[in-house]
DNA sequence: CATTTGGTTAGGCATGTGACTAACTATAGC
DNA sequence: GCTATAGTTAGTCACATGCCTAACCAAATG
């Protein structure tokens, strides 16, 4: 799976910018519809479809139509493939502190 | 604290990038002086440098100077605080469906 | 003290990103 | 069918990002 990589590449990106993340916390509340999305932040549509397109392309989101009107919903799966990185890497970075822990303990018995 | 999203978008910016998430799945197995972790790759060392920079500026790394050699290393909590944000969205999601759950629940019950 | 070694600074360049306006398409409602 | 509404497409532009080379500084080391 190297196309993991890419993904997390994606999702990272999409995550970093303060509206689309605004937009996640809006849909971890339930489905929208894009004018309504897009109601809080002051920026013309066609930019704030980019966002959504940017969400939308790395997973995070998906959308369908009924008539005119697109409703977005969160897409938990790759949020959590984000989280789970961070947190191996966070846990990768513990048991090291642990190994070293019980290393010092080592020493310590070693001199008594 | 507004700070804390301005913080995040760094983060998460940094994490964007597969050369730096590279360097804290090293780090996170331990400190690394500048030029080991750089070994790995094959751009120049000034252009890795600006990812240290990156990882630093937005807290993700720490690093000291000693003598001639420079040593980073993982700064966990920062880790921590984007994790957070995607459980907490995640966790969110949950919860709405479980409320959706005991929603539909409700109305079976009622049409008993 | 001259030289290598580890790291840093400066400047340049191609590409990517995020915003805009203007013009367009397609459904809904009267 | 005409008009308003929801969304889309196209094209432009400023600025950020990621890479490079060249030159530099500072601590070992012979």
């Amino acid at each position: 799976m190297p196309n993991q990589m890419a993904e997390l590449n994606l999702v990272f990106q999409a995550l970093a910018d303060p509206t689309r993340r605004a937009v996640v916390e809006r849909l971890s509340r339930g489905p929208t519809a894009t004018t309504e999305l897009a109601q809080p932040f002051k920026m013309a549509l066609p930019s704030f479809l980019q966002h959504l397109d940017v969400l939308q392309k790395c997973g995070l989101v998906q959308s369908r139509k009924s008539g005119r009107v697109r409703t977005y919903e969160l897409a938990p799966n790759t949020l959590r493939e984000a989280e789970d990185w961070l947190s191996a890497q966070r846990s990768l970075w513990e048991r090291r502190l642990d190994q070293l822990d019980s290393f010092l303990e080592d020493l310590k018995e070693q001199s008594e």
